[in-house]
RNA sequence: GGCCCGUUCGUCUAUCGGUUAGGACACCAGGUUUUCAACCUGGUAAGAGGGGUUCGACUCCCCUACGGGCUGCCA
């Protein structure tokens, strides 16, 4: 096996400040589809320099999200906040290299600029700091800031994999800080060095961070690092067309789970949005480890549709093996605190999934669709169910029963019984199936009776219907 | 305000200068059917607007409009 291209390294690096929503879980996807479909590593970094807004539960939550969504990542998560002295070490590197230097203006220095260029007439004002070429012998005793010593002049170019080559004018860019007056690093510093020890070789992140990357490139400039390679894709909006946010409904993909979307399915419809190849719309998570490229991702930002979403759930669910589905059922149950099956309706409700499997897009309907399974007598009809129940009905169901009784319980015995009982009252079969739907599952809406009957059992069946007539 | 990015059916998208602009979801109609689904067949529906370039633009360039992003000692 020829292996003359370094291996692919992606990683996925949410900040833990909230539960991981429906953009960053597109996100993650998209790097563990582009790893591991090219025999790659995908990392997992939890950047939570932000210790104001950083929370353990909100990691929990994030990485809950992704093993539901079967997203694994190579090895421990990273986490940044950790890595803070190595950070701090490679800006005080940049210090003895020249391409950074001590700030030491406060917070209100740099508002009084602002306010004093505003007054000037500018619109809005980039930050000089003073202390870019300031005498060290000038220094005082106080706290500073490193600030990157970014070129003012120039263009910095951004070789982006889905944006393109995209040019910033270095006059746009300020001297950022890398490491605040308590010598924490900033995002900006650390996400390149953490980013650069890791070995990560493509970056796949929200277009959000477009800008950041003309930055960033500066600090691998300045450290003379390797640039990774950049693909920002466009971010997911909500059914308005505006950003997502919780107005929107369900972001956090822990919502999805509780709702009973399946896994699989979250990840094909996930996968198509903002990315194409051709016109493969349904796809196991294997043909899409198969089919994903950078190439085919858009530039524009993508709504969320919930039809197309249930509608692709759907399709999974349909092709999902029984076991596994017997299975991720009761996590959904789990998920949305839902008591979970007993023993005996875990069988029967891995008996009913042939006709029902087809017939449900989420967990709660599949559970739905196999209510006839699940319940158990008193049969209690609702409404509708109980009025074709009527006496005539009832004296038919108590003729059937019996001959129930000595019937072999496959769908080619059952059939000629049922229709014989419907024909000698001269009904259609259907005139008699309503009844029969009442008695066994009490509604009016179900699978077939004969596989309702089928899966049931024959002394169930001829309980309820005797139940039923009485 | 400045800078950056985007704009094809209602939605997700295909198209990489020449197509009756294709597919999927949704919707509508029909079929199948013991109900509800599922399924099958068909249908409605799109290149934001205006200028160029070109024999020929959805495709390349410019302007406008609209949407989004960045502009923090947040990430």
């Amino acid at each position: 096996m020829l292996q003359t291209q370094a291996q692919i390294v992606t990683r996925f690096a949410p900040s833990p400040t909230g539960y991981l929503h429906i953009g960053g879980a597109r996100t993650a996807l998209f790097n563990w589809l582009f790893a591991r479909g090219r025999g790659g590593k995908f990392l997992l970094r939890i950047e939570d320099t932000d210790r104001e807004r950083s929370t353990p539960e909100a990691t929990e939550a994030i990485l809950k999200g992704l093993r539901w969504l079967g997203l694994d990542w190579d090895g421990e998560a990273v986490s940044q906040f950790e890595r803070k002295d190595r950070h701090a070490a490679v800006a005080h590197d940049m210090l003895a290299r020249g391409t950074a230097y001590k700030c030491f203006s406060t917070a209100e220095d740099i508002a009084a600029y602002r306010a004093a260029q505003e007054a000037a007439g500018a619109s809005y004002a980039v930050f000089r700091s003073p202390w870019r070429d300031a005498d060290p012998a000038s220094f005082p005793e106080a706290p500073y800031t490193i600030r990157m010593k970014a070129p003012r002049v120039g263009q910095t170019i951004i070789s982006d994999t889905v944006q393109g080559k995209v040019t910033i004018n270095n006059d746009q860019l300020d001297d950022m800080i890398v490491l605040r007056s308590d010598h924490t690093p900033t995002y900006m510093l650390a996400v390149v060095v953490d980013d650069h020890d890791m070995g990560v070789t493509h970056v796949i992140r929200g277009d959000d961070h477009l800008n950041n990357a003309a930055r960033q490139t500066m600090v691998y400039q300045a450290m003379g690092w390797d640039i990774p390679v950049w693909a920002h894709i466009p971010l997911i909006h909500g059914p308005d067309g505006k950003k997502l946010s919780k107005r929107h409904g369900a972001t956090a993909v822990g919502d999805y789970q509780a709702q009973g979307y399946p896994a699989a399915g979250m990840r094909n419809y996930l996968a198509r949005l903002g990315w194409a190849h051709g016109d493969a719309e349904l796809f196991t998570t294997g043909q899409a480890l198969e089919m994903f490229g950078l190439a085919g991702i858009g530039r524009s930002p993508a709504r969320l549709d919930f039809k197309k979403l249930e509608s692709t759930c759907g399709w999974h669910i349909a092709h999902a093996d029984d076991a596994a589905l017997l299975q991720e059922t009761a996590g959904y149950l789990a998920a949305a605190d839902l008591p979970p099956l007993t023993e005996a309706q875990s069988t029967l409700l891995a008996r009913a999934l042939y006709c029902v499997k087809d017939r449900a897009k989420t967990f709660p309907e599949l559970l739905e669709k196999a209510h006839f399974a699940l319940t158990s007598r008193p049969i209690v009809a609702d409404p509708a169910a109980a009025l074709a129940l009527d006496a005539v009905s009832r004296g038919i169901l108590m003729e059937l029963t019996p001959r129930l009784q000595n019937a072999s319980w496959t769908k080619e015995d059952l059939e000629p019984i049922l229709k014989e009982a419907a024909a000698s009252h001269g009904l259609v079969f259907g005139k008699l199936a309503a009844p029969l739907r009442s008695a066994l599952a009490g509604r009016t809406a179900t699978p077939s009776v004969y596989d309702m009957m089928l899966v049931i059992g024959q002394d169930e069946t001829i309980a309820r219907l005797s139940a039923a007539c009485d």
